[in-house]
DNA sequence: GGGGTTCGATACAGCGTTGTATCCGATACA
DNA sequence: TGTATCGGATACAACGCTGTATCGAACCCC
């Protein structure tokens, strides 16, 4: 999955590296300030080939961002159907954390979503990709949720979907202000389930102190 | 304060329209997008005005940034303390999004912070400036949760600085998102207030359900 | 293993942008 | 009103980037 050189020429194989490429420099310097050059030299390619296998940085983004996100989500679906099919042994607040915490680089996640989202702040299209796999992506931590809360005895104190919403919003955010921060990869996956803890207590464990 | 056009030529003049040129044309498409001529084109203005007044596209971004942030950070501070001042009347959760909401464009603002934040990611001096403003922002913030909830008679069910920092993230999250759906101004204010009142009774209205 | 095809490298023309050096006009002050 | 100074316009050289057209070599299949 992370062929540094390729044995063989293939399409595939050059479209791929050019993509990984793509996202590493992206994440470094910003879609804007990110030149076809870059991500050539990063790849290990020149021009000619970029432009053999994509029409413009424009093109390679949008494909790169498509698949990204729907990679994204993909991830935590599966995970979320993991854990419920686990049963409710492993349905608690840490549970949510497993879930959305995709393995991987978490700093050029973080900063790739990021350009992705500016983007789609601007471009219709962009716009409408992002927001249809945000809505399945708020689906499926839903799910969890509710589940979560069902196996604990206790209710939602939001909509399912605004509360899906908010855990979903503190992640990035949180998860944004450790990168701003400069932490390193570990304290910030130590950040995010801490403040996604409280999160979580605050929409799932309505009432804690004996009543 | 919104001058168009200058009645005669100086230097504070200069600089003050290609500052909010610079801030619009940023906001239209994005910092590494944006080029000094485009700058100096929507400000009216050739080149040689622009270095005559700013070393750098940089440059000018450093200082604008920082006077923005600085800027929001004062007018909800004195809208806090307005609030505060005004005594428990006014102190609602109807109140907090009263103080957050900084008139002028918001699709601007929203923008425009975006892209400060993008790169506090990458560097690390707009990193430092942007986190010091965050957490004066978050003072604020934690100063008026503790007074709507002492007015109410009640907790806040988060510590104050994670209760302020759980309330601006969703903030952000949800002015993010209605900018990306396309919402018009008015709508965004709409969704910014529905949602801020939701996250906030989470915050501080702790077991609304008589026990 | 040879020939056709595909894929990537190379070369090139053109454009936009940058930053500076110089010039001109307006403002301020005597 | 004349003169010195300051601020913005103009002109220019240089660079980096884009996109294309062409060339050469690796792959595929027979």
């Amino acid at each position: 999955m992370t062929d540094a050189k390729p044995a063989t020429r293939s399409r595939e194989n050059t479209r791929a590296r050019l993509l990984e490429a793509a996202a590493q420099v992206f994440a470094e310097v910003g879609l804007g300030e990110t030149s076809v050059e870059a991500i050539c030299e990063r790849a290990g390619f020149t021009r000619g080939a970029f432009y053999s296998n994509f029409a413009s940085k424009d093109e390679l983004f949008v494909e790169l961002s498509g698949s990204f996100i729907s990679q994204q989500v993909d991830a935590v679906r599966q995970r979320v159907q993991g854990l419920i099919e686990g049963g409710p042994a492993a349905h608690d607040t840490v549970g949510l954390v497993e879930a959305l915490d995709v393995p991987g680089d978490v700093r050029l996640g973080v900063l790739l979503m990021s350009e992705i989202r500016n983007r789609a702040m601007r471009d219709a299209d962009t716009a409408a990709a992002y927001l249809a796999q945000d809505q399945r992506m708020v689906g499926e931590v839903g799910v969890l949720l509710d589940d979560i809360a069902r196996a604990k005895g206790l209710e939602l104190t939001l909509p399912t979907e605004d509360a899906a919403r908010v855990v979903l919003t503190a992640w990035e955010g949180v998860s944004a202000r450790g990168i701003i921060a400069g932490l390193p990869e570990k304290e910030l996956l130590e950040l995010r389930a801490v403040e996604i803890g409280r999160v979580a207590d605050l929409i799932i464990d309505h009432g804690p102190e004996g009543c």
